[in-house]
DNA sequence: CCGAAACGAGACATACGTGTCTCATTTTGA
DNA sequence: TCAAAATGAGACACGTATGTCTCGTTTCGG
């Protein structure tokens, strides 16, 4: 790769469609599984024929936008300094920080238990440090431990999913909703 | 609808037929929404002709699953006496019931946004008592009211159809852990 | 037991989505 | 400005699901 490929320099708005494809195949795929490639084409603007230039096909495009919303959300995770601070401090982050990637974390939630294995795998790679989170939140005496760690993380992205269904638009409120309903409950607080 | 219909005594197997087609095709629908007819045919142990016999075409079979699923969640709250005990004991009972009638719950739940405006209607008819009840639960200072109903039910649905994905077999428990997470979050309780 | 109704099996035309291809036009980067 | 790359438009063959039909067989109900 140095004199074979002369100046393998590509187009800029290569790339941009790429991500088009992407968002409009994320969101279009989230809302309507039977969605077709003309349908993805129209909701990014963009002709049947340029989806195949940049997919070879349907599956590839949907390869593709597993990839990215796991890579969303792993990216929304590294941010989130999941050491720093109680495990509760941590959660309210992660919950900002997801609840930016809406589509993409409505998508990865929502997948059949029975879809692609090393999408499974990977999602559930990416999840288990929350998980890990969780456990340090139990030891600190700040999360219930009768509850598993699983069933927090579940709880968390349903919570979040719901809000977010609810209201799409980024809204650090929403965040502030869910973290609350995760932590205390629908309960009336004791002293209050 | 006198002497024109003679005896219009329909053999008992068309019932039967008609509710395994419409279970299977539920269960079909909510695991994989592109099943096609032989699909459901199949997982209901008939063929795709019968299916025909029974339903004109896809759309009435998808409107026959969305009314049954409807007539499920309206018979169950009807099952609960929503006007005895506090509203705390009510979601118990809420919790109980749908959670037994987990396949219908989720495909409900799941639709879409924009899908058929009927059924979005009914389903938020089906719905607003459970609103009631959580308003009384605020009246009554058992539930926060600083939170808006239709959040309360949402995310009672959300952690119902959460746990009845992770464990299918309607179990008393898995009711038992969704009212306790739903009233109280994930924290650690305090004084414990 | 017997007739009517429902079913299984399978052929059939039709509609629609997929994936490939060509050619004219537009856009990018040097 | 200009060549290369990317796109739009649309034709095309192909596979698959849909909906209808027929005919032989099974099953329910009186």
């Amino acid at each position: 790769m140095d004199a074979s490929s002369p100046a393998p320099t590509r187009r800029s708005d290569v790339a941009r469609h790429r991500e088009m494809l992407i968002a409009a195949a994320t969101e279009e795929f989230t809302r309507n599984p039977e969605a077709s490639m003309g349908d993805i084409a129209r909701a990014a603007e963009l002709t049947r024929a340029t989806v195949y230039r940049h997919f070879a096909n349907r599956e590839a495009l949907e390869a593709a936008i597993r990839s990215d919303a796991l890579d969303r959300a792993s990216g929304a995770l590294a941010d989130c300094r999941l050491d720093d601070g109680t495990a509760v401090e941590v959660l309210g982050r992660v919950i900002r920080a997801l609840s930016a990637q809406a589509m993409s974390l409505r998508f990865m939630v929502l997948q059949a238990p029975d879809s692609d294995p090393e999408f499974l795998a990977r999602r559930a790679q990416v999840l288990s440090p929350l998980a890990d989170v969780v456990r340090r939140g139990q030891r600190e005496g700040l999360l219930d431990d009768r509850l598993s760690p699983e069933w927090i993380v579940t709880t968390m992205a349903s919570l979040l999913v719901a809000a977010v269904r609810a209201a799409p638009s980024p809204d650090v409120e929403v965040a502030e909703l869910v973290h609350r309903t995760l932590m205390f409950g629908v309960a009336k607080p004791a002293g209050d």
